[in-house]
DNA sequence: ACCTGAACACCGTTCAAGT
DNA sequence: ACCTGAACACCGTTCAAGT
């Protein structure tokens, strides 16, 4: 409705204005939100990420944001594009060897799979961010990984169906491993080191276990295994499940 | 503060008061709030979900809900149960059958899929509850698919160990066909019908690798591909994929 | 070009008060 | 035992106005 004159069309320009250096104060800046929203996210994860509480942490005005960013969604998007980008592209960089395949599709996921451990919010931010359709977005970050990933199973020899099953498989466990990450992370913001935690979430499953009147053999094997596991090892191997199930329509072709 | 005399103690009395039944209206019961807080979140989102809202259709007041409910995830929690109880139990009750494990992991597997795709707010609900440490809740249900397939793994004759992967690797992949489904519902609820929303998806994801001075080799042979799938089928192909892991573990021992 | 204060239309939750 | 209205402390977003 209001004609504003100032609108940031295509996209924003970054840094807005680098020569004028007399204004007091560092300026606002979109690199500058961004970095303060991810530290943020980082140490008390996505509900605690509020344009209220960021703004103050900037000390600005709520409303100030609004000349840098679209809305809440775009925010989370380019916070979550500016932790993937750099890294997916780094891994795009190097060439693809057909014979070292899985190797391959290996240090790309748990590449994907440490900066999801350090950065428990980002599957849930870039689902949420889904409609934002910049092209520098997170978006294509993920779409480049998945691209990679796809391209080496085609080298390996795969249909193009079976590799879309696979790079589904394989993407679908980077994203549930995100939410325990997060679970995990809120649960060490409460308090607990990692040990601890681990003790009373296999406890606590013994006891639900043993409060139902259903006998549950499974967790009891497992207790032992979960009390003391660590989550890196868990993804490896059920990464590597999925890659045997892979090498296995390689060898049948 | 406050010594609510009344307050819930350990759990809510299901159905409060059977005899009485001169009140006017059908009165409020904790039934009929998850049943229409589901309806909700069936027909609209998790998004639309709110107490306003619940309070709303069901001509109470706000405040009302809170006679019944704990708070919303507690709420969140009862409605997931619901759903979820009922098939898993139904799933539960079948014996287990050594030499028909990958059958039945399927069959399980499947049936949870199903509830997922018709509902697609479960996964997150449930991860947004997961301090509810209800014996009854959503989190039992959980567990107990969880220790049916994990049950069934032994019984094909895994350790606990790969066990714990291949569980692992199958419910991440439940929870991220859930992030998809979501996705989908609400693509649907927008406007388009399915056939649609593919054929949007493939081109614009066909676009950004375009306008990305990347080659997408892989995006680009799957697009066909993505653009007329059965996400169910795309669910089994991946399940597929990480069974035929497990299978190949189950010969070797 | 960039930032502000104040307002709007929401949230979940609490609580004294009603019946 | 069950429900209410009103209030509290928040949200994201808009907008006229300042410099």
């Amino acid at each position: 409705m209001t004609d504003n004159p100032a609108a940031p069309g295509a996209r924003r320009t970054r840094r807005p204005s680098e020569r004028r250096a007399r204004r007091s104060a560092p300026t606002l800046s979109l690199e500058a939100i961004i970095a303060a929203a991810i530290e943020i996210l980082d140490m008390e994860g996505l509900d605690a990420l509020t344009l209220r509480r960021l703004s103050s942490a900037l000390g600005v005005g709520v409303a100030s944001l609004y000349w840098h960013i679209d809305d809440k969604d775009d925010l989370l998007d380019q916070c979550a594009a500016n932790i993937l980008r750099p890294v997916i592209a780094r891994y795009r960089e190097r060439a693809i060897d057909p014979d070292r395949w899985r190797a391959q599709i290996t240090d790309l996921s748990t590449a994907q799979y440490d900066l999801v451990r350090d950065h428990p919010w980002l599957p849930l931010a870039t689902s949420e961010a889904v409609n934002q359709i910049t092209p520098s977005g997170a978006h294509l970050a993920i779409i480049a990984a998945w691209d990679r990933t796809g391209a080496l199973l085609l080298a390996a020899g795969l249909s193009p169906l079976e590799a879309f099953h696979a790079t589904t498989a394989i993407s679908n466990h980077l994203i549930g491993m995100g939410a325990s990450a997060s679970r995990a992370a809120a649960a060490q913001r409460a308090g607990a080191d990692r040990a601890e935690v681990l003790r009373q979430t296999s406890e606590h499953m013994l006891a639900l276990a043993a409060r139902s009147n259903e006998t549950m053999p499974y967790l009891i094997a497992t207790a032992p295994v979960l009390a003391d596991h660590d989550e890196r090892e868990q993804f490896m191997g059920a990464l590597n499940l999925i890659l045997d199930g892979v090498e296995q329509r390689v060898r049948h072709d």
